[in-house]
Formats: C-alpha cells, structure tokens, sequence
DNA sequence: GTGAAAGCGCTAACAC
DNA sequence: GTGTTAGCGCTTTCAC
C-alpha cells in the first residue's frame, strides 16, 4: 500500500508551508515565482495529487458531476455521457451516470442524493420532473444544466433549436404529397408535455397539413412502444401516410413493426424519428430523421458547468442546432 | 443554502454518541435494540446522510466505482454502465465514466487517477493495457474487476463462456457450404491478442474449414475499420463466403459497404458479430451474432466488487455464458 | 508574500 | 453496550 503523498510533503520538500502549497495550487492568492517553482519541483519529484476527499470535506463541494437521464442506453445519452466526461474531465472534474428509466421517483432520489453528497453540479435531462423537484439544487447551490426542449424553471438551459429542421421535414414529408401525418409521442404525464409534437403542429399549417389529436398516439421513449404505437395507428379506419416519432428509439420500433405488418415504408407510410441516434442511418431503410448533436449538447453543458464554476449566478440558455437528416424513410 | 444534518445532530437528538450513530450505520458493533431505533428515528425525523467526504478521508476509501471502457457509446458498453450502476447503486457506490478510446496513454492515465482518488473499484475493460498496468491498483489494495476475454493478472475477471455459441455459430456458417472463412479482428497492438480469432481458429477445423492468416483483416472497433476490413477481404482474388467479426460495431460497418459494393448478404457472404450490441437486430439482414450479456457482466462484475468489499481476498473468476442468436445474415 | 492553525464530519481505537 | 477523542488532508482566516 503505497502511502499517500500530501500537501505536507510538499510543503517539505519545498521548504514552504502548506497554504502556499494550496494557493499555488488554486492560484487564489498571488504567489512569489521563485516560491511557485518550487513548489511546483516538489509536486512533480513527488508525484502528488490533491486528496479530493479532504477538500470536498473542507470545501463542501465535491469533484462529481451527476448525469442524471432517463436510459443510458439509449445511444443519445450514451454519447453526451462520453463527451460531458471528456470535456469535464480537464476541469479534474468526474461524471457520476445515474439512470432514472424514467421514473419519477428515481428522478427525486437522484436529486436528493446529489444534494446529500454535495456535488459540484448536476446535468439532467428531466423525464417526469417537474421544475420545482431541482429547487432543492438551487437552494443547495449546487449548478445544474437542464438538457430539454423547453424552458425548466429558473436554471441553465440547453435546448434544441428544431424550427428550421423541422419546417424542412415537414416539407420533405409533404412534397411527396403526403397529408395524413400522425405522430408517436412520448407518455401524456412527461414533463412539460411533449414540445416535438407541439413544434410540428405548430408548423404543420404552413405545409397545408395538421396534426389532429386523433392521429397522436403516446407511449414510453422504447422499441416496444414504437411498435405499438404504429400498430394503432395503421389498425386506424384511415391511417396515416406519415408518421413522426418522439425520439430515434420509438421509430426503430416502429419500423420493425411495420416490416412485420407488411407495411412499406416508405412506400406506403414515411417515418421520420428525433436525435439521430447511432442506429439510426443503420436500418433498412436508413431513418431519415432531426438531428439532435449530442456532442454539442455535452460541449455546451460542461461549459455552462464551467461558467457557473466561476462564478457566473444567471441562468442562462444555449440553443443546439437540429438538423434535418434526409434518409431513405420518407 | 440548508445546512448539512451532521452525526453530531444525531447524536444529539437520539440522546447517544455519535460513535453510536456510527455504528448503527455500519454495523460493526452490537448496538442495543432500545439505542438502535432511536438512533434510526433521528436519522428519519433529520432526513440525516453520511458525508462521504468525511468518511472518505477518514477511511481512505471513497465512495466512487470507475468504469473504464474503450468507447462508452458502444451500446455494448452503455448498457454495461447502466448494469453496474444499478447494482451497485444499492451498496451506496457510484459509477464514474471513464472513456479511452482505446489509447493506452489515456487507460493508464485513468488507472493512476483511480489510486490517486482512492476509488473503491475499478471495472475495466483494457484494450491497450498490458496486465502490469494494474499493479498500481492491487499495491493500492483497489478491487479490480477486468472484464475481458482471457485472464489478465491476478484479479476478478469476467469473461465469457463462448465456446457453445461459437461453435453454432461455426456449424450454421458451415451448414450453408461455405467453407472460405475470414475475420475483421480487433488491431495486432490490442491487449491479449485476439481471442474471439483464436477461439474460431481452435473450432474450425472441427468443421472442415479453417481461418488462414490471409483471410484476417484487423482495424480498430469502429464501424471505419469494419468497412475498410471487408472492402479489403473483397477485394481478394479468392473472397471468403463467410465473415466473423470482432463485434458488431465492426459488423455493422462491413455490412454497410457491403451494401455500398453491391455484395448480397448473406447471398454472396455470411457476416457474424459478437456482442449482440442494440442495434444487431435492427440492421438489414438482421445480424446473426454471438451475443455477449452485458446485463450478465454488469451484474457478475458488481457481485465480485460486493465480495471484495466484504473481505475477499482471493481472485475469482466469472464465466458468463455467450449465446448464438441466429438471425438473417448468415 | 508567507505562515500558523482551526476545523470540515466522520471512524475507530481505547477506555469504561 | 456505549462514550471520548484523535486525526484523516485540505482550505482559508488571521496575523505578520
């Protein structure tokens, strides 16, 4: 059991006191040159590292930042996990994954739990939350990124910028004269409803088109819900000759039903999904579907993390672009 | 900002010690019926948590598990996160992410940042690594868990019981007559060679084939080295009739430039991957693949960290069995 | 520009 | 069966 290196050690070596060792470190009080180069010799002769513990204790802050979403595996959140990992990682920063599977109360146990445990800020991606469930982080104090499509209370917001993306899907979806569009959305009690669905219809006029209530059928963010969704709809007196899905994940299950049904598409109905999930350009036929970049969403929460850091108290919000991805399904 | 409930509060309220509190919580004294439920109701009434800075630094151990994977978008490996953080979410740990990207610079770097930060285990995946790279950890006194293919020193391993399913997979190829058969292999630098090869090589003549040297292609596990592998093997005076490949990542990559080169499959060739990742069944054909449980492996890895946990101080090893799923591309 | 020292909340001897 | 208390390594106030 190698003995842990300290401060003290430091301190020693280069014959300082450990406050100095510490404010070269964080650099919060100026420090003499000649002293920092010493210092510095020591740390590195010595290999030392900050025991993060005790400066948790001390600080009351610790070095984690919880990713808190519904499904981890699902391949959206499983790259924002990486590139949130990547880019907190400089800041000595580490990312804690907490999966809800879309419960509610997991949601509020996650939360609570990153309050108990202090730590340094929290990127979540709400499911059955509602807004006031992250006062408790606010009154904490403890930095938290919501990743959603609509605003979530009083904190920093990273959000899809989907207008343009969509009006093009919409037109894609419409040029081929298509009118009868209908959408698989997520469940009636997710948080702040389901603002895809609400995006389409507010554009669906534009292209001579609507998305009547009838032909919006709602499940979970799974396969099966996918599959089930569709099943309904094309089991309709008169079905659909579109279909818009919440996220990559239902479309996929979709498709796979209507192969099972014998249904072309998109032959006989077009499909459109959300988020681009690594699958998506991998099915038969490839998803064409609005691109929701992951990597940006985890660049822009690990910024707003870092901002908040240092000392930034309005909440601010970051718009992602999405992109329209024409494939082969509509 | 809501002040923290200390052990001292308690103490306090419950009318005890806070070694008292301390023990009821970890149990590792007797504690009288009578003290133990009035140490409980304080607990309850102050919504009391340990500090698990505190405790780290007084223990030396934190609360803190990393997983260290190659690519955690790799739905393999995300789902393997999602296992292991449910398992362990019990026992009051946390999984940290941990990206490398198969690079080994980055594998050691992350290791040394796992002994600096006293985790309380590691569960890794080494691509690059070279077994003595743990030392550092077992100097430590870190549970290590290694998920792997072949042994890799003297710690808990998980690693799959393949054999069965590699040989269905061996007689289906070989049912079909086909009889020239190659690999799209993980690189020659990779960690412990290439199993899943050796495996195949051991079984084929079994079938009356074998899997020459000039029929193995090798790149990274990307969807890149997949496609550039399986355009290379077709390229071939003599192309194969049936390709395994390292994983599905790789797989899914050949399938798609098979596509692209116009080669039916599984008409012209039979395609195999491993791990059965998410999106094996969504591809066109269906992937047949030698499916790898992550959910088996989450939990296996989170059972050998509780045993190490409670004292365990002999290695262990885990055989998870593999499973051929025949599905449409062979 | 630098140092001395208090104390964060917990665990685990040691004492009774 | 329970209590007292030292001290883990760090940050930061206060003093010079």
């Amino acid at each position: 059991m190698r003995e842990q290196v300290t401060m003290a050690d430091v301190a020693r070596v280069a014959g300082v006191s450990t406050a100095t060792v510490s404010y070269v470190l964080s650099g919060k009080r100026p420090v003499a040159p000649a002293t920092r180069a010493a210092v510095e010799a020591a740390i590195a002769d010595l290999g030392f590292a900050v025991n993060t513990a005790a400066r948790s204790l001390r600080t009351g802050r610790s070095s984690l930042v919880a990713l808190i979403v519904p499904d981890i595996a699902n391949p959206f959140f499983a790259q924002l996990a990486a590139t949130l990992q990547e880019e907190l990682r400089g800041l000595g920063m580490h990312v804690v994954v907490c999966n809800t599977r879309a419960d509610r109360e997991e949601e509020r146990a996650l939360l609570a739990e990153a309050v108990q445990q202090r730590f340094a800020g929290v990127v979540i991606t709400p499911f059955r939350l509602l807004p006031k469930d992250l006062d408790t982080l606010s009154t904490a104090g403890i930095p938290t990124v919501v990743s959603a499509d609509v605003p979530f209370g009083p904190v920093d917001l990273v959000t899809p910028d989907a207008r343009a993306a969509t009006r093009q899907a919409l037109e894609g979806v419409t040029a081929a004269r298509r009118r009868r569009i209908a959408m698989i959305a997520g469940p009636r009690d997710a948080t702040g409803g389901d603002p895809r669905l609400e995006l389409l219809r507010s554009l669906a006029p534009q292209f001579g088109t609507s998305l009547p209530g009838a032909l919006v059928v709602r499940g979970e963010h799974t396969r099966e819900a996918g599959a089930a969704g569709f099943a309904e709809l094309m089991s309709r007196r008169y079905p659909p000759d579109a279909v818009f899905c919440a996220n990559d994940v239902i479309a996929v299950g979709a498709l796979g039903k209507a192969h099972e049904l014998g249904i072309d598409v998109p032959g006989d109905v077009a499909l459109v999904g959300h988020d681009d999930a690594s699958f998506a350009s991998l099915v038969r036929p490839r998803l064409t579907t609005i691109r929701y970049p992951a990597e940006d969403v985890g660049r822009a929460a690990a910024e707003l993390l870092r901002e908040r850091f240092e000392g930034r108290r309005v909440p601010k919000t970051v718009r992602v672009r999405a992109e329209f991805v024409a494939r082969a399904s509509v």
